[in-house]
DNA sequence: TGTACATCAGTGAACGCGCGTTCACTGATGTAC
DNA sequence: TGTACATCAGTGAACGCGCGTTCACTGATGTAC
């Protein structure tokens, strides 16, 4: 009762916290989150992130991990639209991933920058990178029963599909191609996608 | 004459600069390479550097140019070896560039990260940068002519080329391959190139 | 060959900064009885 | 339904740190005459 304008307690804290850090990255990069400023946009004190995350480590693992969440969620949902055509799939899931990368550069840079240092102290966010790359080997092997991709191991071939995506994608993001090309990111993406399907040899 | 163990001018004091932050660089990481550090391991005062290099910047602009021509010269030597076979030069150039990257890691990420953060800024950093992919260009354009490799635009099949040996290097510097296979670099770097000449379509 | 002097390449001390993290604390909440 | 008390989630001040950069300086070098 009465004014709370100013409660004591804030609610959620910690998804403040995380919300404040993604701000952050996504609007001065991932050099401007510390735990002073993620604090300092929940509008608490700089000691108060504290009783959510363990170092400012445990936070940039928890941002990294929202990101392979939110990848993985835009990548399913843009091969949904192509539910019967195993190949069509496969391809928007590389489309997908390199929209996310250039939308997002700095998120994308934090899911695989060293920032966190040792991921294998944070599971969960080891799990989420997992799920991510087994969109790929899933839409592989169906293809595969399809015939539509050549035999082979799943999961060597849905490497070669994600290096060819992830490195047109690190490349965008890191603004390697200024210079190359005037294309879109989209232009590439399907220009890179296609070769990975036909291969540069001739047929 | 007399001694000379304390000369008072250092003779090459930019070269020392740049071997100091080049052995940071390699040995703890690319956050370790700070002016200060720099001039420390080169036996000079924090303030000597800036006789050389006019900020920070500069001097990482500096350390992923050297980058670039290290990496093309190993690509130039590794090419070499097979004069008179196209698209095995292609392939070792590819093969090279993973292996630099994942023999360098912090340096490639000083290559390719943000820490330089306006590449224009630095052309000669942006012209190394250009001849690295240039290779690739040139050793596609030759393989068409051999009739090795489908017609299309050089650049852009060799944007497909970069990205996939550029994709797989930052998936292994970022040590994001650790929990999924264990083959070497080396051996996902030859599967990698396989799947670009091939395609993932049957053939 | 000698000398005056401009120029260059270093020194050493200091600045202000924002950061991660710790600490003793206090206000708020919820639970046992 | 009321109350004592443990627990939890915040506060605010402080710590030590290393950094990039600036400044007035000094030692060394090389060039004009």
């Amino acid at each position: 009762m009465g004014r709370r304008r100013k409660p004591y307690h804030h609610g959620n804290l910690r998804r403040a916290l995380l919300d404040a850090a993604l701000r952050l990255v996504e609007t001065e990069g991932a050099e401007a989150l510390t735990l002073r400023a993620a604090a300092r946009l929940a509008g608490v004190s700089q000691a108060a992130p504290y009783r959510h995350f363990a170092d400012k480590q445990a936070l940039l693992a928890a941002v990294a991990e929202e990101g392979f969440r939110a990848l993985t969620e835009a990548m399913r949902r843009s091969a949904a639209a192509h539910a019967d055509l195993p190949l069509a799939r496969l391809r928007a899931l590389g489309l997908a991933y390199v929209e996310v990368a250039t939308g997002h550069p700095a998120h994308f840079r934090v899911m695989f920058g060293r920032e966190v240092a040792d991921r294998s102290a944070y599971p969960s966010l080891q799990a989420a990178a997992t799920e991510t790359f087994g969109l790929l080997v899933e839409a592989v092997a169906e293809s595969q029963r399809a015939g539509l991709v050549r035999p082979g191991d799943p999961q060597e071939l849905a490497l070669s599909a994600w290096s060819i995506v992830h490195g047109l994608s690190a490349l965008l993001v890191d603004d390697q191609l200024r210079a190359l090309s005037e294309k879109g990111a989209d232009a590439l993406a399907w220009s890179v996608t296609e070769s990975l399907f036909l291969g540069l040899a001739p047929r």
